[in-house]
DNA sequence: GAATAAAAACCGACCGGTCGGTATGATTTT
DNA sequence: AAAATCATACCGACCGGTCGGTTTTTATTC
């Protein structure tokens, strides 16, 4: 049984999700995330390999994680509007409850901006994300609830307004009532989309 | 006359934008912006009592420059719709012209969210933004050109997509042509907001 | 099941190097 | 010559990562 190294792993990653997001990256040093999680220096190069293997995987986590949410939610619901409205509350879900993972999400993109291997395991995921809406938009058209629109052009639209939520969400926290607030933003664009007949 | 002084001052920030834009702010080194400007160490701690100090220069500038192209706009054009699509486009050309000042951007958000002086040097002019778009939105509204709206909620609409759309060609640079995209998704997304009689 | 060997996990002192900032003196400008 | 401006050497703190050694777990043998 390798129970203990498993603990210490996910107290480290544990001790690296909050301490990033509350100080960055660069700012939290592998010694800081050590006595947090009440682990030794040793211990922490024996699981990871370096300081941003530990960040890799965290990006992984929340990607998976969001794959799964909208994969649930495309099954639950047939109607294309709804889904995609669902889909931003449960990103206002996020915005709520994770504060933590929020600024993680920034600090990843300036780290992806500057590594190249980061980037990699970034932009991927990300065009899914671009084809997602797409597929959805087109599936709006074909059953005539929404406009004829670009499908591509108006997932663009979507990543934009849900990335955008999401920053004023980050840079803003006291701004207003997010979770309401991207709702409502999505509704208002979802109307703008729909076609006239309904 | 201070006019070496100045030089050097002029010097010192133009290193610091482009190694900030090319690192970040935490990977650029104040002796690395010092080669870089052809200056010594010396006469940067002459010129700006912190690191932090040079960073907030630069906001300051690039606000003063979105401020004043704002008004631009907003004075040349009478209609609604036409205002925001090309104060997008404004932003589109910023997008090409400016990797440089792009990046910063970004990092600045990210220092605004740990640095309270920073912060509040940002928050209150992105406030201003907000009541910005929301004036104009009433405005549209007022005159017919736009549906009945939440103007806040507009605005909010309209600054999550530029947001949005800032933070995609920053991560995503080669994905698309940005300045095209931008002036498409904003009409796409003004189409909606516009009323139905004209 | 006790003993033992092998492997995995862990510890914490330590290293090379970097960084922001300072101290002090030289050089220019007025 | 006084004041402003710039150059250089330097400091202390810190950081990511290494390393030799210790402890704990697992596998094996009797």
């Amino acid at each position: 049984m390798q129970q203990r190294s498993e603990e210490t792993r996910s107290k480290i990653i544990e001790a690296a999700t909050t301490l990033f997001s509350k100080h960055g990256y660069d700012a939290t040093g592998v010694a800081e995330i050590c006595t947090t999680a009440g682990v030794s220096k040793g211990a922490f190069y024996h699981h990871f390999p370096t300081k941003q293997a530990v960040f890799m995987t965290l990006l992984e986590t929340w990607l998976a994680d969001i794959d799964t949410g909208f994969e649930l939610i495309r099954q639950q619901s047939p109607n294309v509007s709804e889904t995609i409205i669902q889909m931003a509350q449960m990103a206002g879900g996020v915005f709520q409850a994770a504060d933590v993972r929020l600024s993680i999400f920034l600090e990843f993109w300036m780290q992806a901006h500057r590594d190249p291997e980061i980037w990699q395991a970034a932009i991927a995921p990300y065009r899914r994300y671009q084809d997602f809406f797409a597929g959805l938009v087109s599936q709006g058209i074909a059953d005539g609830s929404l406009r004829s629109v670009d499908p591509e052009a108006a997932a663009r639209l979507l990543v934009s307004q849900a990335v955008g939520m999401l920053m004023q969400a980050l840079f803003d926290p006291a701004g207003a009532n997010w979770a309401v607030e991207v709702e409502q933003s999505m509704r208002l664009l979802m109307d703008g989309l729909k076609s006239s007949e309904q």
